[in-house]
DNA sequence: ACGCATTCCGTAAACGTTTACGATCCTATG
DNA sequence: CATAGGATCGTAAACGTTTACGGAATGCGT
């Protein structure tokens, strides 16, 4: 309160300056810690900023040092990915700011439309340097987006795995845990024929999601049947034409695996139209768990993470790829494969053998 | 093609011009637009900068002009939030970015921790000046964000109307009309006991909703009886603690309207764990359609809107008010109620008078 | 041939910060 | 007392861009 209530607008640091009679040069070393200021010097400039409630413009500071203190996360917003996802990317989001803000590190989403292809987004966002780092995510089997990231040498980590060449880090979910545990609790209720839905092989997680289900299989004995794998999409009328194409089949199977906890709506109503019911006639195990899963009758068995704790890795993971914080991240873990737990639903309780 | 293959990294506007062996200042001009510069020497400006994957950095430009060509939408990232949204963040950025595309204008998603208070997170980001203008969501009743941002001279728009001094642009959901249309329908079944759940009347929408049901009841000729407003979170705990708190009720209502369609999965437990029949011995509407609402057995009834629209409309709001664009959009339209559309679903249709 | 308007382009000054460098003062040590 | 060296601060040069201003060249009418 040295002056009144009002205060002229804050321009920048060289009214703060004359406002305090020190030299512009201090005022920027006190306010961002370097040690050649005095620490009462220190205090006021401090104290004057607060009261006059000056911020340091964001364009100068990274003009000047090439740094923005801002790390982008890209999404694409499509109708799909909006209809999955299920607040998976707010959830992430909240576990990457708790490790950020330990460092001053602001978050920001960049949204890719659905309209614009992501390589070209992510180029322009680059180039734009207005994020220090990227974290990139719904990754492509082959991704171009690496390859640009690495060349443009901005640090960056990925939510889901890739195929790019040498080793970028990333994190994700164990896909193949999951497709492991849920073959084997099948196989144990007795179950030899067992269904998997999974996207398009182009998408990782569809080639991922198979390549274990296959390798499952084969642990236990069973024959591998192209059949039994249905690609279609991951939304409530993909699990719909999963079951029709499932009932089609000459022997139908006795479970289904599904990548999608949303599918399992569609497969539901599609199944009981033919006077089936699932969790008695036909047993299903979905992936992953989801408030909205839990509206399911009977209860989905699926699988549970922890998003959140996801982020909070993804974020280390992300800062020890970065030369100003690597030092405190060290470069242990630049993969991780971030594990579920099962919850036992109904959905694959009473099984008895369908016909 | 000119020379090759491969290009020295490019440094600057300042590479760009020497390459072309014309005046930075030209260059310039010629990549934004602007009259003064021949049609032959742009074309080579641009092609040249198409080549050498120039693009202007942002920081440089800003600190000039002042402007950022970037809007933010701000959101919480709160657990709550995550819950409830399904999404309802990403959609609606859909519908903003098809109109800011228009006119070169980036969308970035401000994603307020959980654990910083909204209003200095606003301010920080305001002070820094990384965005030209800025889109709010969640308001409260009485939001202090409205007045900072009007200080600080920053168009705005917000997702959610407020009571603030003032007439602010704002773009919300038609709680009064579905509320009304959720009445007027329950009352035609039959019911004039008719419950509903709102979030605390501190939020604008617990007082909006109620507000409106109030009215809704006056219409008709009933009672407004304080003891069926249950103030309940806005999830699937809160929907059980609804129907908890009504069973407990001396004279039990026969309908409930719910503010959150995920509370409906908590309702339905725990009236069927006391042997009531949502769809049969109580009516149940919801509010909003969204994908999980499906999973419901009675399917319910609840209200559609395409919030990619609202999107759309939130964004030329936002223009509106914008100096640079305002002669575009003209402010006809400063405030908009987005209308809903009644979608009947089975857990109000057999409905018995219970007891 | 002259004046004038028009078209195009180059020059240089800003925008707000950070930081290398050097200047000043003070203290301790010989 | 002389000097070294540390502590503290001021000065000025960058960072990459846009844009006001003026200059050169051209066209046109007289």
């Amino acid at each position: 309160m040295a002056h009144g209530g009002k205060h002229p607008p804050m321009k920048g640091i060289r009214q703060l300056a004359e406002h305090l009679d020190i030299s512009i040069g201090t005022v920027s070393r006190a306010l961002n810690g370097k040690p050649d200021v005095n620490e009462e010097t220190r205090k006021r400039v401090l104290a004057a900023a607060e009261q006059l409630g000056y911020v340091a413009n964001q364009s100068g500071r990274s003009l000047r040092q090439g740094t923005t203190n801002v790390i982008g996360l890209m999404i694409q917003s499509s109708k799909e990915t909006v209809e999955n996802s299920d607040n998976f990317f707010l959830t992430v989001t909240g576990g990457l700011q708790s490790v950020f803000a330990r460092h001053n590190l602001d978050l920001i989403m960049l949204p890719c439309p659905n309209d614009e292809d992501p390589y070209e987004y992510l180029k322009r966002m680059v180039a734009r340097r207005v994020v220090d780092a990227l974290i990139i995510s719904e990754t492509q089997r082959i991704d171009k987006r690496f390859d640009l990231l690495a060349k443009a040498k901005i640090p960056f980590a990925a939510l889901g795995r890739s195929l790019s060449i040498g080793q970028h880090p990333w994190a994700d979910l164990d896909f193949d845990g999951v497709v492991n545990c849920a073959v084997d609790r099948l196989v144990a209720l007795g179950h030899r024929r067992i269904a998997i839905s999974a996207p398009s092989s182009d998408i990782n997680l569809g080639f991922i999601f198979v390549e274990g289900y296959r390798r499952a299989l084969e642990r236990h004995g069973i024959d591998f049947e192209p059949a039994l794998v249905i690609r279609a999409k991951s939304s409530e009328q993909g699990g719909y034409q999963v079951a029709d194409e499932l009932l089609r089949l000459e022997e139908r199977p006795t479970a289904v695996i599904l990548i999608y906890e949303l599918m399992a709506i569609g497969l539901y109503r599609r199944v009981m139209e033919a006077g089936i019911i699932p969790g008695r006639d036909i047993a299903v195990v979905g992936f992953r768990e989801a408030p909205r899963a839990k509206f399911l009758q009977p209860p989905l068995t699926c699988f549970r993470t922890s998003v959140h704790d996801l982020g909070v890795e993804l974020a280390e993971i992300l800062l020890s790829s970065m030369p100003a914080y690597s030092h405190i991240y060290p470069k242990t873990k630049r993969q991780m494969i971030w594990p579920l737990q099962l919850v036992p639903g109904e959905s694959d309780s009473f099984y008895l053998k369908v016909e």
